[in-house]
DNA sequence: AAGGAAACTGGACGGGTGTCAAGAAAACCT
DNA sequence: AGGTTTTCTTGACACCCGTCCAGTTTCCTT
């Protein structure tokens, strides 16, 4: 799909002068490229993190790197293809937290706390991380563009949220009440107030989010 | 706080030229000026909610209008200005619909059914001022200029969610179990979450909030 | 009807944007 | 070392942005 009629390049490729290519070229090379690709997304991510995506501009991005605004179109087609780079980048940090989260839990209670606190920790110290994801979320909503990949997040945070869920129920003995959609609404819906809360200033807002999130879990199942 | 030290302008004026000032000036002059603004705030709303905040300009807003892109800076001191007032027309729309779904409810079934089958519909129909709201509220968190009123806005929509369900734990002889903050947090989670699956296609997506939202009230209530 | 105020126009300005390309610099490979 | 390729810099381009303002039109008062 990505690399359609319209397109005259092997997908992955960026720039006119595009990155190494010939058949002898050892992959030290095409891996050192897809490394500074990611260095460079990262750099984005930050800024996008902290201005936000309507804001960020390829030289703001270019000025927390140690290189000029050009070279991001070496290693990337354009804009779109950069931020697209960026919000997969954000993925991989993201999911990563989540499978800390879930990892140490032996009980039902063990897991609850640790899920809730967990949850409560990013929120905190990821927090520009974080609004930056509402903020590509909604943009998502009028750019095409960023709707598949923002979809497919979506969806691995889902599975994430049903992960903790079902593992819950399993570990107390009970069933879950609803399905993997409406328990991931609700756990976003009390992490992004969170989230608003914490940001405008309000000293208890993780607190609160901890408290919700351990009393959500059993409300989402039945014995 | 509004117009503290920083402006030299009475609150509500917007431009050098400015509005109709003088003291033996009819109310119908100030209130054609008001007037004014309103009609140019829907156009902005209008499209705003078509191209979301990050692509809308003044010049893109004022075609949708009958003048030219200057009359702008006549009712509107900046882009913020005429934006916030957008926003705040947005809320004025929104309450107006909530209280709709709130008006027609004798008993407890009437009532879940009545806002559930409610926020189905308004997010069918209105759907990309919804969206714009979720997009204004990602802008918040970066642009502390649109945070206060937000904020408010956001207040208002919690205790209409709160009348909803304290009236619902009301008529069905039950009792809340979540405090207002929680109950708007998970039906917004909700609401967005439909949103996003049905302007993203998803045919269930409306159907499916009603069934959440219907199955959502007794869960945040108890005997 | 005339004069003045309000309402509106449309172009200009300075600045910022994404994109591109020509050339300098660095890295790499015989 | 010399030549080639990869990598990076720099400056330009065309465009769009918010803002401002001189001037025109419209409206209202007297």
């Amino acid at each position: 799909m990505t690399n359609a009629l319209n397109t005259d390049r092997p997908a992955g490729t960026a720039t006119p002068s595009g990155p190494p290519n010939a058949d002898r070229v050892s992959r030290r090379q095409v891996d050192k490229f897809a490394q500074r690709r990611d260095q460079l997304a990262a750099a984005a991510l930050q800024t996008l993190a902290e201005l936000g995506y309507a804001r960020t501009s390829l030289r703001e991005i270019a000025q927390n790197t140690d290189f000029s605004h050009g070279v991001l179109h070496y290693y990337f087609a354009d804009k779109v293809d950069l931020i697209i780079h960026c919000v997969k980048h954000y993925k991989a940090i993201c999911v990563r937290r989540y499978d800390e989260i879930l990892a140490a839990s032996a009980t039902a209670a063990e897991l609850a706390e640790g899920f809730a606190a967990g949850l409560a920790v990013t929120a905190g110290q990821d927090a520009t991380l974080h609004r930056l994801w509402y903020d590509m979320r909604s943009q998502s909503l009028f750019e095409p563009a960023f709707r598949a990949d923002v979809l497919e997040i979506d969806d691995s945070l889902q599975r994430m949220i049903w992960r903790v869920v079902s593992r819950y129920a399993e570990l107390s003995d009970r069933t879950p009440t609803v399905v993997p959609a409406t328990a991931y609404a609700m756990f976003d819906g009390l992490f992004q107030h969170a989230l608003l809360r914490h940001l405008a200033g309000a000293p208890d807002a993780l607190d609160t989010l901890r408290a919700e999130a351990l009393a959500l879990l059993p409300r989402l199942t039945r014995d």
